[in-house]
DNA sequence: CTTGACTCCGTACCATGGTACGGAACCTAT
DNA sequence: ATAGGTTCCGTACCATGGTACGGAGTCAAG
């Protein structure tokens, strides 16, 4: 699991190479450090779990509605003491998740009724343009 | 209520002229049919409540997930007699809502622990990477 | 009937989150 | 030691959902 290639690395956490590298442009991933080896020629990055832990991290946190910019500033304060800002972010996307949960819900139960409205009727038109009609 | 410049229904909707314009590129809403006065000359299009209904749906819709591309369909379909594909469009939004849904609120209570955690506790670092580590 | 605000239309630009490409260097197996 | 598959790195391109801009036409008030 340890002393990944970049591809091996990408592979297991189910991203593309051109992804981990993206990430590494933005800084959600530690540049690799340009290892010289006995020559003096640059040598392939090796990556190992601590990595592959960081990608599942960004996985989840996407999940979670973070954009790439407060994923970056979260793995920045993982590595801080600012326990503050963390708690502060975490609490800010908690009140956003909240407001998103309760909008999925309505909307799925308006889509629900469109769905049901739609199934066994006389043909025509469903009601579609009504179907969000108490769209909050 | 009728009889609305674009600026107007724009304004009605909550949304920028710019975004009315997109949407008529997009589809969503019918392109003015160019007016032609006593004379031989352009006139200003004007819209109505059936176009303010549209930019509400749109919003709802969005809300809800759907892309723009689907929301011309769902949009085309009002029109047409296709319940089937109406269904059908609602019933697949409806199972990616749940998946949805589901992750948000995993996500929601992995927030809350890292919240709780970081709150009152000694200095040091959050642990933010294993806040997700479940991670479905 | 002129002024100023708004409309129309095309085209350009923006952020986000990647994806693709091309050439050089590297690394491994034969 | 040479062929192939990767890696490295920069740059370019993509889709989505807008936002901005510039010039010409239109409209309503004074």
């Amino acid at each position: 699991m340890e002393n990944l290639t970049i591809g091996q690395l990408a592979a297991a956490a189910g991203v593309g190479v051109e992804t981990v590298r993206y990430y590494q442009r933005r800084g959600i991933l530690k540049t690799p450090v340009p290892q010289t080896g006995s020559g003096s020629r640059r040598k392939i990055a090796r990556y190992g779990k601590e990595d592959l832990r960081r990608l599942h991290f960004v996985r989840a946190a996407k999940l979670a509605g973070f954009t790439l910019t407060q994923i970056s500033e979260l793995l920045q304060l993982d590595a801080s003491q600012d326990r503050e800002r963390a708690r502060q972010l975490a609490e800010e996307r908690i009140g956003a998740l909240d407001t998103m949960i309760e909008q999925l819900k309505f909307s799925r139960d308006a889509l629900e009724k469109l769905a049901r409205e739609c199934a066994n009727g006389e043909p025509g038109p469903c009601p579609i343009l009504s179907t969000f009609e108490a769209g909050r």
